[in-house]
DNA sequence: CCTTTGGATTGGAGCGCTTCAACACTTTAT
DNA sequence: ATAAAGTGTTGAAGCGCTCCAATCCAAAGG
């Protein structure tokens, strides 16, 4: 059952079973595991004739520093945690490379878990990383309640990145780095009127974190343009299937929307097909924008009119948040609020006269 | 520095600063640590009475097990270690998906380093889960070459997925879980042979590990039709921007192809872009296949014909040859190859006349 | 009444590492 | 010469947990 089991009986018995430890090491070498250990660990105040030969012993031994053993001594794990929604979302994949990139330049690890979109593996997931002990949190895109942040907070030092859990009604010590949804969805509402359209129509991100936001953001806009009444919300989701319960109905209707403005380009590229599928023109018979500008939205087939999020930024942001509580204490929670950019690609234009 | 110094001063005394440890938990419940232990492991021989007193305890204290101090003492950590060429690249995502729900499923953890394409990287991301102790490794699409295989092989067992580095010329004992692109680039020639075609380009993976087999499916499927002399394959990549100059270079030449296979769907949209910038149709003017079936190739206004790998199937498969090792023992490499399956959509048609 | 048995509980060693105080040596200042 | 101030090196404690052997206790058997 146990590993050193594995190797056959009769391999060189060199190697004391098992992967050589600091001690193995430091026999080898002769000197002690104290020692082996400032080598390792780069000290300056080792004499250069027993570095070189700590080194060559553990080169010989192909010895490993256990992380496991040198967290639990050290009191700390240097990584960062972080849950990410859905991995299959290009646009949370970038984050999570924005992440990545900015965590190792400050010398941490990620350990990525993937929520797949489910609340409940969600909360595991937290669960899981804290018993890492993972030094920070870094929530991306996560469906959790405003309770479960609560708690999450006053366990590990948490940024919520890309989604939005209110402030100040939000009591949570989390920081917070998200690109303005609200403002966004009014972009695309300004757009939208700018070129004639009265009915546009949003589907909306259901449940989705960001959901609330974008909503808001869209009825604002259509309120400041004199069309408060025509406001209409539809519930959406997240991926491409979720759109096409919703382009049905609104094509069965009498006097459907001139425009659609979906939560995200996913979705998005969902209600693309199922106008393509009912054979409504883009944007002659109908405009279509989505949100996030991710790399799906810029093929030149889709050529989708969007939003873009700096993703890379935000990812960035999240980590230095982090590190602003880890190294320099800060204490009080901390919103960045980005700007959000209309990207005006194919699928917008005037409505059909 | 260190996080209990994070605390206010002023903070409820209750907690002995830092985390709660299984030492406070017996405290708090009368109980020594050893029985804490066992009832968090759930074990059977406990009284119910104590079983109570140290749930509640815990409870009472917010107590976490502490995952490092757990695998150290435990000498294993039920982690797989994950590394993936490309986090953006749906395709690998979603093996990474397949591979983490079959892992939750075993009760194994997963941790996932993404390589961002670069061969260092993955290297120093492999050393890395290796520290961790994890106990098995998936490489996805992993870039390195075989020596690099080989070294990690002797540390750790190991599993291939989405990329093959040959056999049995390939002494690792590595075992090896991929979809035959040989033959999936087969399928695609005789498709375009079938539809007519006779100047089929094959715009390639370049360095990344699957190329060379589509490269030589290609190969092979055109000698097979008899148009050997016609094979012309030019040096792509792994996403949209790599087939741009090779599209500029054929569109310029005087006989162009009148159809292109693409190594994989990212690759394919980036053709798709280009060739709707030089005004060339597609099927009409050219045709199009690109590999892997992602989501992408799905979308109607792509509808890209490709071929399909069954990700979450090859994921489920690497975490059982990862379990044979660990739980049978098996010390034998293992080769699953997969069938691929043709997707046709509607990026192939006849050639012009 | 004393031994057996068996289930419940505990002490303590040990996992591989870091870190700190202590120690042996120089080297420099006095 | 002797004290002071470095350098390098080491022993040992300790991080939070598991797990084995030992212990305890009550019920059962002789």
């Amino acid at each position: 059952m146990s590993r050193p089991a594995d190797r056959p009986a009769d391999e060189p018995p060199s190697r004391p079973a098992g992967r050589p430890t600091m001690e193995d090491v430091a026999e080898r070498a002769g000197v002690s595991r104290a020692l082996v250990s400032l080598v390792i660990n780069g000290s300056p105040k080792v004499s250069e004739q027993k570095r070189r030969r700590v080194r060559e012993a553990a080169r010989a031994l192909g010895y490993r520093p256990n992380l496991m053993a040198r967290s639990l001594a050290q009191q700390r794990t240097r990584i960062i945690g972080v849950l990410v929604n859905d991995l299959r979302n290009p646009f949370f994949a970038e984050v999570v490379e924005g992440i990545e990139m900015a965590a190792e330049s400050d010398e941490f690890g990620i350990v990525v878990l993937n929520g797949r979109r489910d609340r409940g593996r969600e909360l595991t997931a937290v669960e899981t990383l804290v018993q890492l002990q993972v030094e920070g949190l870094a929530l991306v895109g996560a469906q959790l309640d405003g309770d479960d942040l609560d708690e999450i907070t006053d366990i590990v030092p948490t940024v919520v990145v890309a989604s939005d859990f209110g402030w100040p009604a939000d009591h949570s010590g989390a920081d917070t780095i998200v690109t303005d949804g609200r403002r966004g969805a009014e972009l695309v509402v300004e757009h939208l009127v700018s070129l004639g359209h009265e009915r546009i129509l949003h589907i909306d991100g259901a449940g989705n974190a960001s959901a609330a936001e974008r909503r808001q953001g869209y009825r604002r806009g259509m309120e400041a343009a004199g069309l408060g009444e025509l406001v209409d919300v539809r519930t959406g989701g997240d991926d491409e299937a979720a759109a096409f319960a919703a382009i049905d109905e609104i094509l069965a209707e009498p006097a459907p929307p001139t425009a659609v403005f979906a939560f995200n380009d996913l979705l998005a590229a969902g209600v693309l097909d199922r106008l393509d599928d009912a054979g409504v023109a883009v944007p002659g018979g109908m405009s279509l924008v989505g949100f996030d500008n991710t790399f799906i939205s810029a093929l030149h087939h889709l050529a989708l009119t969007t939003v873009n999020q700096p993703r890379l930024t935000m990812g960035r942001m999240a980590v230095d948040a982090l590190l602003e509580r880890l190294n320099d204490g800060r204490d009080e929670p901390v919103r960045h609020i980005l700007e959000p950019e209309l990207v005006v690609r194919g699928t917008t234009g005037p409505p059909r006269p």
